[in-house]
DNA sequence: CACTTTCTTTAGTGATCGCTACAGAAAGCA
DNA sequence: TGCTTTCTGTAGCGATCACTAAAGAAAGTG
């Protein structure tokens, strides 16, 4: 055989991530991911293809770390109302985690984009989707179980929620702590419909 | 004297605010804001300083016409809770207005910056901070009338609202349009502490 | 007509961008 | 000890970044 790869292509990656989040996408250089991860650029280029692919690959690796709080809490709550307020203040406690980037990378690493990134820039936004797809899923359970009034508008609802998941990041990197984040859960939660009885 | 400028510096003020705010403050360059604006670069440096001048004015010129609704909304109405309920409405209709690029450019311009703008990015974070601000004032005012009930956090409501609107305008940019932002808008006010008894 | 002044244009500056050719270094097999 | 193979480091590719020196063009004053 021949000469193994030094460095440590995981944690390397996890560096990628962190440089990434902070700072984005476009804004973050190859100069700037190499002296994160310790290594050089022909390293970077062998391990991981290119800057786009790094990227790609590095998303796929936060949503199975940092955002699987959203697909776990949807999945284990046993009521769509459950489920959302979980996913709100669990999103407080992590998008305010000061052991990483504020926010959520896959909201806020790909808005200021140029016409060479717009691919990465649909990739994010097609994730946005699915999740507000999966929030909807989750109250259309609800509204199935006759929890919640016939006739409510369920994609509303989702949206709601998405926009207000998404406020939470921008305003958690404009410096709002986790206790901020949860009081704005909590008032985000007075927009879910009343349970019916029984 | 001597000769004069030959271009409309307000028509290429605003169409260097368009281009900003379709790609944000870094990935937009001086070639775009240029080939945008029907100038060449000494003319833009003559005229404007240099970018960074450039993006304070599109800035200045943004909270005093596209951005105006909000201040607008705040002075106008009568109570704090119509307020609100207003600038959620307008912004609704200006965020996903197709005349101009989605969403708010105060919220969405500055967001993946390189160190070197990291003055920029404060400049927004200012400008929102100050909108909070704004909105908070109102809603004190519906304490003090005793409006809303005694004790009512204020602070976390004006956040939870400049957290929707900021939301909104992460939506729009995804493709909601205004019928789907003023659903959003009308869920928020759910979260509005019910009016007491006078 | 000059002459001055300021604009606009052309054509570049050095720096940095993403990316890579090439040579040296290391690891397994003979 | 070669020899092969693959990684790593140096050094630099063309393109683009924000920005500007220098010359041409236009408008006013004599």
């Amino acid at each position: 055989m021949a000469r193994q790869r030094t460095f440590d292509r995981d944690l390397a990656l996890e560096q990628a991530l962190r440089a990434f989040w902070r700072r984005g996408y476009e804004a973050t250089s190859i100069a700037e991911l190499t002296a994160a991860m310790g290594i050089k650029p022909p390293s970077l280029y062998a391990a991981f293809g290119d800057k786009r692919r790094l990227f790609e690959e590095v998303v796929a690796r936060y949503q199975r770390t940092y955002g699987a709080f959203t697909t776990r809490a949807l999945a284990e709550e046993p009521t769509g109302r459950q489920a959302i307020e979980r996913v709100l203040r669990e999103a407080a406690a992590e998008y305010a985690d000061a052991a990483h980037p504020p926010g959520c990378m896959i909201v806020s690493s790909a808005v200021n984009c140029g016409p060479e990134s717009a691919e990465v820039e649909e990739l994010l936004r097609d994730h946005r989707k699915e999740a507000t797809a999966a929030l909807k899923r989750r109250i259309d359970d609800d509204l199935a179980a006759g929890r919640i009034p016939a006739g409510t508008d369920t994609a509303g609802l989702a949206a709601f929620y998405a926009c207000v998941i998404q406020g939470m990041s921008t305003q958690s990197r404009d410096g709002a702590g986790p206790a901020e984040l949860r009081r704005i859960a909590a008032l985000a939660m007075a927009a879910y419909p009343p349970a019916t009885a029984t």
